[in-house]
DNA sequence: ATGTGC
């Protein structure tokens, strides 16, 4: 089944060293000169390419052991894989004790999905369309927003995350909250992985954003952000498993809002510094890696695995908070056009964080945890179907899934040729995108993605997940 | 990923 360009590019990285075998739906790849090191696998369709750059990335990470301490126990990859910028390819999945790698993870902290249903037909949700278009653009069409929060407000979400903001909104003397749609936030908490709440701490926010009293000025909070990220109208078009999709909320027919968001500059800031940190301590006499994966060592120095994970932790809570508030703006406006509708979430999980799993840590970079009966989210692209899954749990791939379709051409390619190609060949046509920048609409058109369909049907061939329901987009808003 | 950038 293999191409004949596959073969010569698994012989030229034989030559270089990284040895890459291709059978059953995956590739296995390691470094022959770090025979220790555990073999990378990945899972990928045999028509579907693979790049050199990805694969070689990915065996550096098996090869990331801290010299003095800690091991890599399992590195794989999910179907979306494809090479990142910072050195750890996009759907990589490590398991590791006695050692994290901030690296591993990068800036993009608790990037993930979160996902809302109504029963709302597209057909009267098409009615006003225009209004509704209207409305929301005023509230997303800025990548920043200066939204104004009581800085005792921020300490919190930073410190617990969901809990932490829900508390700050209880009025004490009386114990209800100080409005009253805060209530279905908090009967919700429940469907948010760990219930959006993770050990932060506002030492390791940006200085700005957490004064001692008054107001914040915030410009991230409520934002889509940039790249892969959207808001996502779509309509549940189809059920494979009705029990589990009713336990879960969903109908056929039904409206389903999708946000994929992280925790914008916060993370950035946090990812970038414990990035400088981790090179820094590394200087202690060590060989520098020509990875530049910098692994922390809770054996050499466990207060900087600890910080590092708080300081993940503190980005984390503000990316479900991010999420969150997203929510509750389209939960807002579609009260305001389409009258009183419930809205409720589905789930909203991670798909960029590192966890506490077996005797150490496993840190996912573009793959969500998929754990037996747990909800996972998966989107295509602004033209094709975004999934319903459950998580089976299934080891060999360390209890994950794919975090989307994965990339196949790069933002740059196709914002220097895509422009000359037709709508037609980029995919669009019939798309309905709201977005200020064209170019967008091009760099992250359903032919910058792989086809979903087949990336779903490898994951559950291969046991890692089962479809619960699909959903078809009908209206994408991008920042 | 980031109001970015070969």
């Amino acid at each position: 089944m293999q191409s004949k360009n596959i073969s010569r590019l698994l012989r030229a990285l034989a030559r270089q060293g990284l040895d890459v075998q291709y059978n059953n739906q995956s590739y296995s790849a390691r470094w022959v000169d770090s025979p220790d090191a555990p073999i990378a696998e990945v899972l990928l369709p045999a028509s579907f390419p693979v790049e050199a750059k990805a694969l070689k990335q990915l065996a550096n990470l098996a090869n990331a052991k801290h010299p003095k301490g800690g091991n890599i126990c399992h590195v794989c990859a999910t179907p979306d894989f494809h090479p990142g910028d910072a050195g750890v390819a996009i759907g990589s999945v490590v398991q590791t004790s006695g050692q994290v790698i901030p690296a591993a993870v990068g800036s993009d902290i608790n990037c993930g999905m979160r996902l809302h249903v109504a029963d709302l037909s597209a057909e009267k949700f098409l009615a006003r369309r225009d209004r509704f278009v209207e409305l929301m653009k005023g509230d997303f069409f800025f990548g920043k927003r200066d939204v104004t929060m009581a800085a005792r407000t921020m300490k919190a979400l930073f410190q617990d995350g969901v809990t932490g903001w829900l508390d700050s909104m209880l009025d004490k003397s009386t114990g209800n909250f100080v409005r009253s749609d805060i209530n279905q936030i908090a009967t919700e908490i429940d469907r948010i992985f760990l219930n959006g709440s993770m050990s932060g701490h506002i030492k390791w926010a940006p200085q700005e954003l957490v004064p001692e009293s008054g107001l914040v000025r915030d410009g991230g909070l409520a934002t889509i952000g940039g790249g892969n990220h959207f808001v996502e109208v779509q309509w549940v078009e189809q059920i494979t498993n009705p029990k589990l999709a009713y336990r879960w909320g969903v109908k056929k027919g039904q409206l389903a809002f999708m946000i994929h968001s992280g925790s914008r500059n916060v993370g950035k800031y946090i990812g970038g510094m414990w990035r400088d940190w981790a090179r820094k301590l590394w200087s202690e006499g060590l060989k520098y890696p020509d990875s530049r994966l910098f692994p922390l060592s809770s054996i050499t120095h466990p207060e900087s695995v600890t910080d590092y994970l708080e300081a993940e932790a503190t980005a984390a809570n503000y990316a479900f908070v991010n999420r969150l508030l997203l929510a509750e703006l389209l939960r807002l406006r579609l009260r305001q056009v389409y009258g009183d509708l419930e809205a409720p979430l589905v789930y909203d999980l991670p798909h960029n964080i590192t966890l506490p799993e077996g005797q150490g840590w496993v840190t996912r970079k573009g793959a969500c945890p998929a754990h037996v009966g747990q909800p996972v989210i998966i989107p295509g692209s602004m033209g094709t179907p975004s999934y319903l899954l459950m998580g089976l749990g299934n080891s060999d791939w360390c209890c994950s899934a794919s975090h989307g379709a994965g990339r196949l051409r790069s933002r740059f390619d196709l914002s220097r040729k895509g422009n000359r190609e037709s709508e037609d060949k980029l995919g669009l046509t019939g798309v309905d995108c709201i977005t200020l920048r064209a170019e967008r609409r091009i760099e992250e058109a359903p032919a910058a993605y792989k086809p979903i369909a087949p990336v779903i049907d490898v994951q559950v061939r291969a046991g890692l997940v089962q479809v619960v329901a699909r959903m078809h987009p009908i209206l994408t808003f991008k920042a």
